[in-house]
DNA sequence: CACTCTATCTATCATTTGATAGGCTAGCGC
DNA sequence: GCGCTAGCCTATCAAATGATAGATAGAGTG
């Protein structure tokens, strides 16, 4: 059972090597061999800290997936108009990403997600989009959203997220990701009054701390 | 060379069935027996067709990203408005691709662009890219966007362009993509006047056809 | 010192996977 | 009817890959 008390610092070492080559190859392009190298230890020492390939991937998902879901659904749940919580969950998206010792760049586009023995996962993933929408639907009935296909509008908020971190480049100025810009950017083609949008960032400003803290 | 001249039926289904399970399960993940037991033949008589199973992938992106480039290229050096281009881009693509044999619903999220002999899709994907962004930067220098970073506008472009085509379902009426819609909802979070958006849609029309004949 | 547990190694295995070799058959030109 | 080719098959291979077995070294404990 290794997943008693202390962690080691190999296990720890494993997990943010293997997001890194899973982000850019992939599930079934990333093998056990090229983790243990990344990590500097022999291939079969991986199978000491992990019962196989896929529980890797599994904990990687537990430490993205989950929170995310959590503080999308405090949100949702929680007190604010739907353009701020919505604000508040993608500034929150963003960095949560940034701050996560795991490179879950490509989380979503892992096709390991159909997996079977991944399949909660799926479903969790499945629930944020859910709640997203439901957030723009709100939106739309209360009169702060335009009306339209509220899935098409989730696209774009989720390819958005996605797409932005998969690029997103640390040595790049212009790849450098400030999330309150990137908020704004989608709150404008969602809201009716786009002049409203400073109202909504400092309302946002106090519904974020509700996306940290489940 | 089967380069040559009629093509046979078989080499055409192999692209559509490999097409629809590298959609799903990525490059890595589609062994060539799952290609050849979708098309109903045997595993080796893939290589009848093909040299290799990289030149399937290679076949799939020819289809895909060449005429999505020489389209834009094609928008992008002809007459019209930033907003309309972006807005005609946007429409050409969703129909592309909804009109395309194949389904390349994940074109871009391929871990198999990394593949050295694919270098050149990256390069073209690279140059889509880059024409998107063109579109955005000079539409923010003649007044017609809002400013800010281009770089993140053009990742929500590409970022919901991709999640909305892979997410696409002919099944549910929710999940049909309106292009129009699509490409309104985009425009209204770069248009300083989101009011213009009529305007806009006629002047895109014309442009149209700029991106379906390059 | 003897025992135990952790963390690693080398050697190896069974499967999977991309690809090749070579044979069979139906259709076409002459 | 003969020869040729396209298209497909079965049999098979070499390499890659996930995983196991078993040995070893070191630290902690009594």
């Amino acid at each position: 059972m290794p997943e008693a008390q202390a962690l080691p610092d190999t296990r720890e070492r494993i997990l943010i090597e293997a997001s890194r080559l899973l982000s850019i190859n992939g599930y079934h392009g990333t093998t056990t061999r090229d983790i243990a190298a990344a990590v500097g230890i022999s291939q079969p020492s991986l199978f000491f800290h992990f019962t196989n390939k896929l529980a890797i991937v599994q904990e990687l998902y537990e430490h993205d997936i989950v929170p995310a879901v959590a503080g999308l659904e405090n949100l949702v749940v929680g007190p604010g108009d739907p353009a701020a919580k919505l604000y508040a969950m993608i500034v929150g998206e963003f960095g949560r990403i940034a701050d996560s010792p795991y490179d879950m760049r490509a989380h979503i586009s892992f096709e390991a997600l159909n997996h079977p023995d991944l399949a909660g996962f799926r479903d969790l993933v499945n629930q944020f989009d859910d709640l997203t929408r439901l957030l723009i639907r709100s939106g739309q009935e209360s009169g702060q959203f335009v009306h339209g296909n509220a899935w098409l509008a989730q696209q774009m908020v989720s390819g958005f997220l996605v797409r932005a971190n998969l690029f997103a480049s640390s040595d790049q100025v212009e790849r450098q990701i400030n999330p309150r810009e990137g908020a704004a950017l989608v709150l404008r083609s969602l809201l009716i009054d786009p002049e409203t949008i400073e109202q909504v960032e400092e309302r946002a400003e106090e519904l974020l701390p509700r996306y940290r803290s489940p």
